[in-house]
RNA sequence: GGAGGGGUUCCAGAGCGGUCAAAUGGGGCGGGCUGUAAACCCGUUGACUUCGGUCUUCGAAAGUUCGAAUCUUUCCCCCUCCA
C-alpha cells in the first residue's frame, strides 16, 4: 500500500475511499494535490477540524500539494448535512471575515515555504458567484437525478422528518460536486478529503467529474471522532475549543488536551500529534498523566510554538503542583479606578468573565469554590481592596481547574 | 381534505386551577475520593437580592378567576393515522 495512505490508515484517519487500490497506485507514482473544503460559519475554526488539518499537513509530508477551499459560495447557502434546521445565513462582510481568519488558522498548521507543497487557498465564491443559471443546468444540472439526490442521507433525514428543506439548500450537494470539478479543470486536483458526513457530497462530486470529464478523481473520508464518554469532540460546555488565541487561550488550549479523558489519549496521540506510531507503542506504557503532558504539548506546539507550550505547561506546574500562581496564567486586567469603588468578591469573578451569573457565584462561594491566592473566601460580600493584591496582582480561583490572574493596571 | 395527539426550564420528560421557579432522569457546575482521569458519593442547577423577599419563565396573543404551566378563545408550529 503507498506510504501516505498507510500512514493515513495507521493513524486512524481512514473511513471510506472511494477507489483505495487505484488511488494507492496513483498515489505512488505521482505528488497529486487534494483538497479539503471548509466552512465559514464561524469566525474561526475549532478542534472540531483538527483531524482535516492533520490530513492537509500528511498530505504535505509526503510531498502531495494540498488546496485548501474556503467555502465563500457554499457558506452563503449552508450545507444541510447533520443539521436538523436551515442555518442562518451570513452576511458578506461577516463570511469575508470569517475567511480571512480561518485562512490565517490554517497557515499556522503548514508548511507555507516550500514551493511544491505549499497549500493552495482558493475561494469557491471567486467562481459560483459567476454561474449562470441556465448554462449551469444544461452543463452540470442534467448529471444528476432527482431520484438520486433525495436517496442522499442529508437530504433524506430532512424529509423522513417532515423537516423543511429548502431547494437553496437542495442545491448545496450539486454546488459542493461543482467545486470538485473545477478544482479538477484549474488545479488538477483529484482527491478531496472529508469527514463522513460528506462522503455523499464528495461522491457527488467524483461522479460528475467522471459524467463530465471522464476523469477518475477519489474520495477519502475520515471519521467522526467520538469521546470515550460519548460526546462529540471539541465541544464543552464552556464553549468551542478555538483554534485561534482571540477566542481560546494558549493555557486554556493545553488544559484541553491536559484534561483527555485517559481511554481517548492515545488514540488523540495518533489523530493530533505527528509522533510516529512506534513511537507511540513505545510510550503506552508510561505514566498515562505523562502522556497527557505530552499530547498537549504537542498539540499546543504545533498550533501556537514551542514556547507557549512550554509556557503552558510550566504555568500548569505552578498551578496545580505547587500551588503558586502561574506566570502565564490567561489574565484580566482592572483598573485602579475600578477598585476604589470598592468591589465586592462577586463583582470581581463577574470581571474576571469566569462566571456571569450572580446568583450562580454566591452559589459557589457556599460551597467553598472560590478562592484568592489559594485561600477559600466565604464571605459574598467580601469587598476586594489593594491589600488582597501582590506586586498588582491576585489569582482568582473558581473551582479546582479554573483559574485567572487579576492585574492592576 | 378528514380524525386524533402534542408544544414545559440546557435535553428528555412529569405536572393539568393555589402547597409550582415547576417531579424524575440525563447533562452542566461545585464539593468529597483521586491522578487536573474514569467510576462512585454528596450538594447544586431562572435572574436579582439589604437573604426578609422581589422580578421574569411553561409555543404566541387575548380572556375567565382573588389566583393559571394548568380553564376559554384566536393564531403559529410539530407529530400520528385515514383519504
Amino acid at each position: 500500500m503507498n506510504k501516505f495512505l498507510k500512514e493515513f490508515k495507521d493513524r486512524g484517519f481512514f473511513y471510506q475511499c472511494t477507489n483505495e487500490e487505484d488511488l494507492s497506485n496513483l498515489l505512488d507514482n505521482k505528488k497529486i494535490k487534494a483538497y479539503i473544503g471548509f466552512d465559514c460559519t464561524a469566525e474561526s475554526l475549532h478542534v472540531g477540524s483538527l483531524l482535516q488539518i492533520m490530513c492537509l499537513r500528511l498530505l504535505q509530508k509526503y510531498g502531495h500539494r494540498p488546496i485548501v477551499l474556503l467555502g465563500g459560495g457554499t457558506t452563503r447557502i449552508g450545507d444541510p448535512s447533520g443539521k436538523d434546521k436551515t442555518r442562518k445565513i451570513l452576511n458578506e462582510n461577516e463570511i469575508e471575515k470569517n475567511i480571512i481568519n480561518i485562512q490565517n488558522i490554517l497557515k499556522k498548521f503548514l508548511d507555507n515555504n516550500n514551493p511544491d507543497i505549499k497549500p493552495i487557498f482558493v475561494n469557491n465564491y471567486t467562481w459560483l458567484k459567476n454561474l449562470n443559471y441556465i448554462s449551469f443546468l444544461r452543463d452540470i444540472g442534467k448529471h444528476f437525478t432527482i431520484n438520486k439526490m433525495l436517496t442522499f442521507d442529508s437530504v433524506k433525514t430532512r424529509l423522513d422528518r417532515e423537516q423543511s428543506l429548502s431547494y437553496m439548500e437542495f442545491n448545496y450537494m450539486i454546488l459542493q460536486a461543482y467545486d470538485f470539478l473545477e478544482l479538477n479543470k484549474k488545479e488538477d486536483c483529484v482527491l478531496q478529503i472529508g469527514g463522513s458526513d460528506q462522503w455523499g457530497n464528495i461522491v457527488n462530486g467524483v461522479d460528475l467529474i467522471k459524467r463530465y470529464s471522464n476523469k477518475q478523481c477519489f474520495g477519502l473520508t475520515t471519521p467522526l471522532i467520538t469521546l470515550a464518554t460519548g460526546a462529540k469532540m471539541g465541544k464543552t460546555e464552556s464553549g468551542a475549543i478555538w483554534l485561534d488565541k482571540k477566542f481560546l487561550s494558549a493555557y486554556d488550549y493545553w488544559q484541553f488536551w491536559r484534561n483527555t479523558d485517559d481511554r481517548d489519549v492515545i488514540k488523540f496521540l495518533n489523530f493530533f500529534t505527528e509522533l510516529e506510531s512506534n513511537e507511540i507503542k513505545d510510550i503506552k506504557n508510561k505514566n498515562i498523566n505523562d502522556l497527557k503532558i505530552l499530547l498537549a504539548n504537542k498539540t499546543t506546539e504545533m498550533l501556537h510554538g514551542k514556547r507557549a507550550a512550554e509556557e503552558s505547561e510550566k504555568t500548569a506546574k505552578e498551578v496545580f503542583s505547587e500551588n503558586s500562581s502561574g506566570s502565564s496564567l490567561p489574565s484580566v486586567v482592572i483598573s485602579s479606578k475600578d477598585l476604589e469603588k470598592k468591589i465586592s468578591i462577586v463583582d470581581l469573578v463577574i470581571l474576571s468573565q469566569l462566571e456571569s451569573s450572580k446568583s450562580e457565584i454566591r452559589r459557589l462561594i457556599k460551597s467553598n469554590a472560590i478562592k484568592i491566592d489559594n485561600s477559600i473566601i466565604n464571605d459574598d460580600k467580601l469587598i476586594i481592596d489593594n491589600k488582597y493584591f501582590n506586586n498588582n496582582y491576585l489569582k482568582l480561583s473558581v473551582g479546582k481547574k479554573r483559574h485567572i490572574k487579576i492585574e492592576i493596571n
